[in-house]
DNA sequence: ATCTAGTTTAACCAATTGGTTAACAAATGT
DNA sequence: ACATTTGTTAACCAATTGGTTAAACTAGAT
């Protein structure tokens, strides 16, 4: 009982816009090439959903809601900080190596408009990582792990996640190789990532 | 004997053009703007750069050149494994300190036209990992770190060391905590980054 | 059949944008 | 002193953009 994706007019369109905003950015995304993209007249876009602000926040959010209950669900789940690091690590890299352009958007309209964060931590689901800072000082205090600033270890987690998918055309340079090789080092990366993390803190 | 940054029109204008493109991207960015914060008139944004297409590359390139010499300076040093690591995190860190802006308009601009980055890798000071490469294979063949792809150390080390400035809206929302505080975080990070990394991967 | 509500379209509009132009001012050379 | 190049400005322009409108089409209710 999945959540079906009904074929609606919004959904159309919201699909359309996601596909224009996500690979353009709200500043370089045009209201006529979404339309197009959803096969539609132009007008609709406005019927349907105010303005250009309103449906680029309409795209927001549901691009949002996609990413941010995963992280919630692995970081509150009732497993060990090992097993954490290696769920988020697996599904993340699975999970947005099916939508690649997805992190780079969520990023760059969070630096372009920073407020906006305020908006989704008033939301519900809003990823809370207080009981993973508790469960790494537990496993610091009990002498398992190297002495870490939790914050710092959960910003480490993120960033080997998911910088390597917001940099991957510098990245493809710096290490010279093509878009198969550097797929297939992401693929790489589900288990890499979580044995080198956990290679750095554990004693 | 530094490079004087002269006071022609051409610097002035770079100058707040890096204000303006870093801030708002390219497609937001608006030539008023940008003349405004340089304070003259719009039309000599064409006199001295013919185009709004041509000024951002004079932008993006002066930008790119201020971060790249420095990884590759690094990287090809005569120096060991763990003190490249070591140099580099404390020195990007505190670079990127005073420059916020500049990991995430180069990302970002790149994503928008990832062929840019063919430009880029032809020119004399790309940074090139080949010795780094070589390096990490030799300690590997000595026994004195852990196997591993250097390619993935090396993604892992620009990870660590970048995204913590790109995505810093997003983080700051799940660490929750304030801009001083966050700074603080970034600011420790200098030394506790190369630690984690070393820690990741000695045996 | 016809009324009504929601849906769709083409044509239109005002504002903004990057870029040009033609006249004017300031140096620079002779 | 004069001419020529270089720098600077305000006014202008064509194209694009987000958004509107009024008319037309549809489908269900009566």
């Amino acid at each position: 009982m999945t959540t079906e994706e009904q074929i609606t007019p919004e959904n159309n369109i919201l699909k359309a816009a996601k596909e224009i905003f996500q690979k353009k950015g709200m500043a370089a995304a045009r209201m006529q090439e979404i339309a197009d993209e959803a096969g539609i007249n132009k007008a609709m876009l406005h019927y349907y959903y105010r303005s250009k602000e309103l449906l680029f926040e309409a795209v927001f959010k549901s691009a949002f809601h996609m990413l941010a209950p995963q992280l919630n669900e692995i970081m509150n789940a009732d497993t060990s900080v090992f097993e954490k690091i290696r769920n988020f690590s697996s599904n993340y890299i699975s999970f947005v190596l099916k939508h690649p352009y997805l992190p780079n958007f969520i990023i760059q309209e969070l630096n372009r408009n920073p407020e906006f964060v305020k908006n989704l931590i008033a939301e519900k689901n809003f990823p809370n990582i207080s009981k993973f800072r508790q469960q790494v000082n537990n496993k610091i205090e009990a002498g398992e792990i190297r002495p870490i600033n939790p914050d710092q270890l959960f910003i480490n987690i993120i960033s080997l996640n998911i910088f390597p998918f917001i940099g991957a055309p510098l990245l493809k340079g710096f290490v010279n190789v093509n878009d198969e090789t550097y797929k297939q080092l992401m693929e790489d990366r589900k288990t890499e990532v979580a044995d080198f993390i956990i290679n750095a803190i554990k004693i």
